[in-house]
DNA sequence: CTTGACTCTGTACCATGGTACGGACTTTAG
DNA sequence: CTAAAGTCCGTACCATGGTACAGAGTCAAG
């Protein structure tokens, strides 16, 4: 038992993989720490609440690279963070539009399959074949 | 002009790149369709239906995977299609689930920040920031 | 006939976010 | 003290869905 953050303690307290966190070091997320015994990684507290920082951003959908701006950015500058979270927000709303309208498009399919008599014929194979297509030239 | 359906024209149809046409024979989606003038693909029309429900299947959010099994399954077996319908379904319903509690998130830090009078300090960025943290063992 | 556009094959490369492994060294539990 | 478990570095590899060559051959318009 010790207070010395191993890489793998912060790995398990955060539940990441040891090589995530090697991984977003190699990426320039996050600065290597000092390494007091041996050449083992010794995570500061703050490295952690980075670490810790980085996976909640992920939650919330930001990509690695505007993660990066993100943590560039510090806690200064609100307003430039805001039009990254707005941005951000756009894309999350269509990609919500586009999901809805894919999912009504397939939710009628599949209640056309159930109420299909003919096994041999599935509706949404043929919604998929085109009617007829001029194809030369 | 001709009826010869060239890979390019093909592509310019169906609103494709010439490559990725090329990488769904590479990987087994479609058959490599006879050559007979020096070795060009020359397209029947069956392939090309082929190329375009792999196209709309895409647009409806199946994987390359995905689409190989309904591919496999053809036009029999509407059982089996419309179970993997719905599967997709489902996994479509909780990203949109997913993506929806993500925007209130979001949302909700944007109007914080708005109204924030303290441009020195991001309402995103604390939220982002562990509160304490014991990090001890 | 020439020249540009098209096609062929094979292989390498791109982004994204990691994961795995070899070989050497260190720390720790028993 | 010994053996297992952890760590190091560097590099290679994974999935996904393509894209981009190079070098050679071919077709089509003028």
């Amino acid at each position: 038992m010790g207070k010395s953050s191993t890489i793998s303690k912060v790995a398990k307290l955060l539940n990441l993989n040891v090589e995530t966190i090697r991984y977003y070091e190699r990426r320039g997320l996050i600065d290597q720490p000092e390494k007091p015994l041996a050449g083992y990684r010794e995570y500061p507290a703050q490295t952690i609440q980075r670490i810790q920082f980085i996976k909640r951003a992920k939650e919330l959908g930001f990509t690695l690279d505007e993660i990066e701006n993100l943590l560039r950015l510090g806690d200064t500058h609100c307003e430039d963070i805001q039009g990254i979270a707005e941005i951000k927000l756009n894309t999350i709303q269509s990609k919500i539009t586009d999901l809805e309208s894919l999912r009504t498009v397939l939710d009628n399919l599949i209640i056309q399959c159930r109420t299909n008599p003919d096994r041999t014929h599935c509706p949404i194979v043929e919604s998929l074949l085109p009617e007829s297509q001029d194809i030369s030239n």
